[in-house]
DNA sequence: CTGAAAGCGCTTACAG
DNA sequence: CTGAAAGCGCTTACAG
């Protein structure tokens, strides 16, 4: 592979001057001199090595995501928006999948620091933990789900509690008078926010039995968690689930204990991704703006280091379809 | 962040036994000076370097993956397995998501380049331009798709032209006459191996109607493409999908239009991804061994760079399920 | 506007 | 067994 030092060679020039053509800066080069780098360039093949420029640059141009499954959709989506977010920027995604494994987690965030990410979009599984890790090494961090008072982070979320409200609002405006909610494990950062986002919403509908269940954010695991609801003689009228994933694992345990959604049991998500639209039923769900999540979490990395940790709340929208009723 | 000239001061060492300590090698450490190195590197909290390692060592410790989709399920669990055995042999796995775009997946092709991949899993829409730019910089290849007979790449995939005939035979075995076969794109690597196996299966069971259609590779496409099939007087009695992503459409758009699945039309797709095992009804698939494929393929990275070209050639395994009629 | 040179933090031949 | 030093390929103050 061609260097800046052939490129020079050929064009007459210094290697700085080779990097400040191809880094428009940061000092200007007169445009003769930038006409004979690029040719030479061209005739040479030659492309910066990233290693080398992060090394002496102190930046790696590269951005860290963190979380516990890619194969969930919505983690999918997120990846693939965030690529294309990082990408316009100039920065390569690295991403970790913890698989919901706290070791898993750890290892990537050594790693993450030692490439020198120059940021990394959280979704943890022990938030805490990983945050004070990736101060501590300077690296900046924002956090797509809530996180304690104390802990000082950038955060961007919706409104867990408030989304959470909303759709068992809408699900028990239907009149069902029994509910399970089926959220992510005992101790995962939303599942207090979710749970208490049901409680206000009993409030308005006194007379519900509720019935909670925590797992693996998993479709499997929800399939496996609900079965035996659908088994007994009064299974719930209607389920809300933390998330689209356990959903589709409770529409399947539905279908196959031979009830139908949702005129047996309604059923509800939350992320809102666009697999919702092709469920057998379509899945009513909460839609998370994905999208800007994405955009805003790749401003926030790449702002100047110095502001100070925004705590953002975005919007959600209730998207009903024929899993809950309507 | 401490650098290994603050460890090698500390420990009264050079920079080069700390390096040796920290890399088991090339060279011997003394035990004792091990221990003053190992205790230094603690009390300093020091992390080596990634860039800096990559930088003189020659390698980046990372492995790049390319896919054209990470939402559809098997290239997820693909990524998952791949993230776990690069893991276990100090590699980072890089992913990019070409979206289907040849010009994301010639841009993600540029970024591993630049960021010195040590070698690169390759699902390409474009396999022979993709394959080229890799070898011409360096980089060793794996391509998971079938290629064609000039270029040399290290190869490994089942052989999708059985795997075709022994599901479309396992199809028409049940007596459907009419058939529906539904590929990833006109010009992707593996639609004629698909239709190759198809027409194969049928000398078997002649007087079976075909039709084929080519897409996208995804569910919500593949509803698309199947809608007007299914509006039809007489709907094709079986449909075979040339990926479980394109089947999950399928699905659904029998339901959609009120055909009972198996009853009225049967579906079979390809990868035997988990999520085979949740869809209404569960999907009948050919499953490829993700698992092994994850693991020879980095094996195939990691080896002696001076080893050849292997083509190798993986088992798959026919999966009946409720969607087929079993 | 541009060059010579130091430096990013490692690894690895060269010496001993 | 271990150190001093060159070098990986860039970027960026220091000079002019």
């Amino acid at each position: 592979m061609a260097t800046a030092r052939d490129v020079a060679d050929r064009a007459g020039t210094s290697t700085a001057t080779v990097s400040y053509v191809f880094n428009n800066g940061p000092r200007p080069v007169a445009a003769a001199t930038r006409q004979r780098v690029l040719e030479a360039a061209a005739e040479l093949d030659y492309k910066p090595n990233a290693v080398a420029r992060a090394l002496s640059a102190g930046r790696s141009f590269s951005l860290g995501l963190l979380i516990p499954q890619v194969r969930n959709p919505f983690f999918g989506t997120l990846t693939e928006h965030l690529e294309n977010v990082a990408r316009a920027h100039g920065h390569l995604l690295l991403i970790g999948d913890s698989a919901g494994d706290p070791a898993q987690e750890s290892a990537h965030i050594g790693s993450f620091i030692e490439r020198k990410v120059d940021g990394v979009v959280l979704v943890s599984l022990l938030a805490e933990p990983a945050i004070r890790r990736f101060s501590s090494a300077g690296v900046p961090v924002v956090a797509l789900h809530p996180v304690p008072d104390g802990v000082t982070v950038s955060t961007l979320s919706i409104d867990y509690v408030a989304a959470a409200e909303a759709a068992v609002d809408h699900l028990l405006s239907h009149g069902y008078k029994s509910l399970a909610v089926l959220t992510g494990p005992e101790d995962s950062p939303g599942t207090a926010q979710h749970r208490a986002g049901v409680e206000r919403a009993l409030q308005a509908h006194p007379k519900t039995t509720v019935r909670y269940q925590a797992g693996p954010v998993s479709r499997f695991a929800a399939r496996d968690a609900v079965r035996a609801w659908f088994q007994q003689k009064r299974p719930p009228r209607a389920v809300y689930c933390a998330t689209d994933e356990q959903a589709f694992g409770v529409l399947f345990a539905a279908w196959e204990a031979g009830l139908k959604v949702p005129e047996d049991v309604a059923v509800m998500g939350v992320d809102g991704t666009d697999e919702c639209a092709v469920t057998i039923p379509p899945l009513a769900s909460v839609r998370q703006p994905v999208d800007e999540i994405a955009r805003r979490a790749v401003d926030v990395l790449l702002a100047a280091p110095d502001r100070e940790a925004a705590r953002v709340v975005l919007d959600y929208e209730l998207v009903p379809r024929t899993s809950c009723g309507c």
